[in-house]
DNA sequence: GTAGTCATGTAAGAGGTTACATGATTAG
DNA sequence: CTAATCATGTAACCTCTTACATGACTAC
C-alpha cells in the first residue's frame, strides 16, 4: 500500500488539496512513484475516513468547494510504522528480462530495436534523474523547501542525504539499464555477423 | 499482458498441463516471471478460448482427466507479435527507493534494518541467480534442455546466449541492490556519528 | 490406511490503467 | 468570450494476491 504512504509523505511538507497531490505525482513524485488522479482522490477519501488525515472544506469563489488534507498524528504515526516494519518483498517479475531471455523468437533485427528503445528510454530518464539530483542539491525543488522551512536547521542535512541517497539509486538503476542493453546489442551484433541462425518470425508465424 | 507471454514461451519446449506449468513458475521461471495456480489455469483457458493453445484431455487413472496445452501457429504468431511490437514502459513505481528517500521519519536504528534486510533479500536473490547462470551454461536446466533437443544445433548458441543474457542481467540488478544498500549503511553510520538529529518517531507519532 | 503428489479450480479483494465526465474560476 | 487551469470525481477493466476448496492417484 505504498500510494497511501507516499501521500503522507507529501503531506508532511504543507497541507494540500487532491489536485495539489496530483500535481505532485505527475511532477516530481512520479519519479519514484506515479499515481493518476483516478487513484489518488477516492484513497484520500479512505485516508480520511480511516483517521490519517484532517480535511478542511475551503470555499473557492462563490459556488465551488474544495478539500484541503493535513495529516495528523495518526497520519505520521502510520508513516513511522511504515518505515519501521520489515519490506515484504514482492515476487519477481520482470519484463525486460523476460522479453530478451526469448529473443531466439524474433529476428536480430526486432532483438535490436527492442535493445535501443530501451537504452533510449533510460537515457531519457537517467537526464530526469540527473536534473533532479543536481535540483535537491542545490535546494531547487519546491517541495523539499518547503519540508526544510517546518524544520530545524540541523536536520536539514539528513533530509537532503536521504533523498539524494534514493535519487541516486534511480540514477544508477537507469546506468544499469543502459549498460545491459548495451552488452546485448553488442551481442547480437557478434551473433549475427558469425551467421548463427534464430527461429525467428518465419518458421510458423504466419497463422493466427 | 506477460504472464501470457511467460507462458506460451514455456510452452515452445513441449505440451505441458496447468500443473506442470504451475511447477514451472514455481521453480526457473520464477526467477523472471512468477505467478501463482490461481492466475495460471483461468488464463490457460482464456488463452485457449482465444486460439492460441491447443488441448489434448487426457485420462488420469479411471476416474479423473487432465489438459495437455499446446502451443500453435497462433500462439507463436503471438508470440512473436510480442517480440516484434515495441515495449511500452511502466510509470517509475520503486518501493525501495520511496522509503529510503524518506528515512528522515524513522530512526538510524530502523534505517539500518531496512537497509541490512535489503542486503540479505538481495543477497540471496544473487546466490539463486549465479546459481542458474551456471545450469544454464552447463545445459543442465531441463527445460532448457527439451527446448534445445526440438531445435537444431546452429541455434543452440543464440538461445543459450539469450538466457545467459537475461540472467545475468538479473545478477548485476542484484549486484546494484546490495551496493546500494552497502552506500545508504556507510551513511547512515556517518550522520550517526556525527549525532545529526532526525524527526524520528517519537515527536508525534503516539497517536492513533 | 495415509501421506505426498498430481491436478484443477473458485472467490474476494487490493491496486492500477484508461477513459470519461463535470463544472468553476481566472487571466487575457 | 475564451482558453487555461483549478478541482473533483466515476466506471469498466485488468492484473495480482491470498485464501479456500476438492478430489484422484501412488508409494509406503
Amino acid at each position: 500500500m505504498s500510494l497511501r504512504h507516499a501521500l503522507l509523505a507529501v503531506l508532511t511538507a504543507e497541507p494540500m488539496t487532491g489536485y495539489d497531490l496530483v500535481k505532485q505525482f505527475d511532477g516530481s513524485v512520479a519519479y519514484v512513484w506515479s499515481a493518476p488522479n483516478s487513484q489518488i482522490y477516492p484513497e484520500l477519501r479512505r485516508m480520511e475516513r480511516d483517521g490519517l488525515l484532517d480535511v478542511r472544506v475551503l470555499p473557492r469563489g462563490d459556488r465551488a468547494e474544495k478539500r484541503m488534507y493535513a495529516i495528523n498524528d495518526a497520519g505520521l504515526a502510520e508513516l513511522h510504522r511504515w518505515l519501521r516494519d520489515p519490506t515484504t518483498y514482492a515476487a519477481e517479475r520482470d519484463p525486460y528480462r523476460l522479453r530478451a531471455a526469448h529473443f531466439e523468437f524474433s529476428t536480430y533485427e526486432d532483438a535490436r530495436q527492442q535493445l535501443t528503445a530501451h537504452v533510449r528510454h533510460f537515457t531519457n530518464a537517467l537526464n530526469n534523474w540527473e536534473q533532479l539530483l543536481s535540483d535537491v542539491r542545490n535546494r531547487r525543488v519546491p517541495l523539499l523547501r518547503r519540508r526544510l522551512e517546518e524544520r530545524p536547521e540541523a536536520e536539514h542535512e539528513a533530509i537532503v542525504a536521504f533523498r539524494l541517497f534514493a535519487f541516486q539509486g534511480e540514477v544508477d538503476k537507469a546506468k544499469f539499464e543502459i549498460a545491459w542493453a548495451e552488452r546485448g546489442l553488442t551481442m547480437i551484433d557478434d551473433l549475427e555477423r558469425r551467421n548463427v541462425p534464430l527461429w525467428g518470425a518465419g518458421e510458423a508465424g504466419q497463422a493466427g
